[in-house]
DNA sequence: CGCAAAGTTGAGGGATATCAACGAGTGTGG
DNA sequence: CCACACTCGTTGATATCCCTCAACTTTGCG
């Protein structure tokens, strides 16, 4: 039995016959759901991809700072890192996610993404596209609205560790990744779990055995089933019900 | 005894004489401290500055996407709100800071930002910039830049919440804020801290009581002197190493 | 002065981290 | 093919951190 994996490739808009690897501007803005009423980029500009097998690093915290990522297929994680070596989940960035976006300033990364799986990214060369944009407006308010997506996610993501206790907060995360992938075209009772417990702890702020124990928890009481990394949500309501029973809710 | 209030007015470049209630793109940029190598927005664009009381909101959840704020004095909270009324704090902005960047997307707040004391910011009238910049690549920039810098903020902040045990985080807190201070030409051993308990609990994913209980402690080990609202840093160093003692850093 | 909001302090218990052991899955080399 | 090592995941016992509840004090303000 197969899972799901990587293989979604011709899902969105590949309508160039011969696929070189490459997106053109359209394909790009369906891709990150970014409407721009009359953009006009030079239709003759392509976005590459950049295939990133498992395991493998995008980008490394301190390197200078290049392109930003449009992820195409695949999960990634993306990583802050201590000094000495301690680390934290940031996020778990899939299809339609953008990777990159803090390091303009200081121009190097201060993160880094690792692919989960065999992934596939769009390479938007900021710097470059600066120039060679059509109307200038236009395309300041593509990467105006990609910036800010980000800091509303990120704002949920503070709400999440601020105000939540730990099973609300896995239900929380199951029932949002459960929506990213209905959003890409799959099901959102029945996915994968890419990342370790040990990741996913680190981003609910949890440890792997409270993540662990929650999902069992959820599996007894009959709202998920859950073998390894196999998940289903039966029960969406009780999940949601969960959430709300959050543990310092003011 | 006079605390510090919000009479810095003058620290932050004011070189005309009859200043008009605006600010020059120098004047706002050198505010922002972001530089812009031959940035050419026409000079004769001012930014007005508007007066907000303490208490007062600068805009609401909800309201339609305007302009976004520079701060040039004061300190204020700005807030998620959740459907049912409780909410989650995300961030004390100061000068220097920016208010109002979430939202751009969706074109309209997400959060809502409230003075803490009477403060003024800077209207960046964002839509209209758009159009009468000078070089566009320039002005892309300086968004770009004002955006990548509150990612970066915001992942600090989640790996604070991620990672440390109560006292770290707000012994963490006292640190950054007074760097903060430090960087406006304040003492950052001694200021005032503008927000409530509460508010700091929120900020924190702690309750008001633990937040209550951190100060004292330090306060009872020699390392800070709290009395209300004002504060002292005796000991930036064991300040540190409270941090250093974070509960599950990996 | 009197009231409301903010802050402090204590007692107690529940939630979650920690420590430890084990099982399951996976890749590697013999 | 199997043994081995390694990572990942699960489960249990225990300790501890921090939330909850409660009483009280202090501050600010009309």
């Amino acid at each position: 039995m197969q899972l799901q994996t990587a293989s979604h490739a011709t899902r969105t808009a590949a309508p160039a016959p011969c696929t070189a690897a490459a997106l053109s501007p359209d394909e790009l803005l369906d891709l990150l759901k970014i409407s721009l009423d009359g953009l006009n980029i030079d239709p003759g500009t392509s976005f590459t991809l950049r295939r990133v097998r498992q395991g493998v690093a995008l980008y490394r915290a301190g390197d200078l700072f290049g392109p930003i990522y449009a992820v195409r297929s695949g999960t990634f994680k993306s990583v802050l890192l201590d000094a000495e070596g301690s680390y934290q989940v940031l996020g778990f960035p899939m299809a339609g996610d953008v990777l990159g976006l803090d390091g303009i300033e200081a121009q190097h990364y201060r993160t880094e993404a690792l692919a989960l799986e065999d992934s596939e990214v769009a390479i938007i060369p900021l710097p470059r596209l600066a120039h060679l944009g059509g109307k200038a407006g236009d395309l300041q308010h593509f990467v105006y609205k990609l910036l800010s997506r980000q800091l509303a996610r990120e704002h949920m993501q503070m709400w999440l560790l601020g105000s939540l206790g730990a099973e609300s907060r896995v239900a929380a995360f199951l029932l949002i990744l459960g929506e990213r992938y209905a959003h890409l075209g799959y099901s959102n009772t029945r996915f994968n779990l890419r990342m370790t417990r040990l990741d996913l702890g680190s981003f609910l702020g949890l440890t792997q055995e409270t993540v662990s124990r929650a999902l069992s928890r959820f599996d007894e009481a009959g709202v998920i089933q859950v073998h390894n990394k196999e998940l289903r949500l039966f029960d969406v309501d009780g999940l949601q019900q969960i959430v709300a029973n959050a543990r310092h809710a003011a």
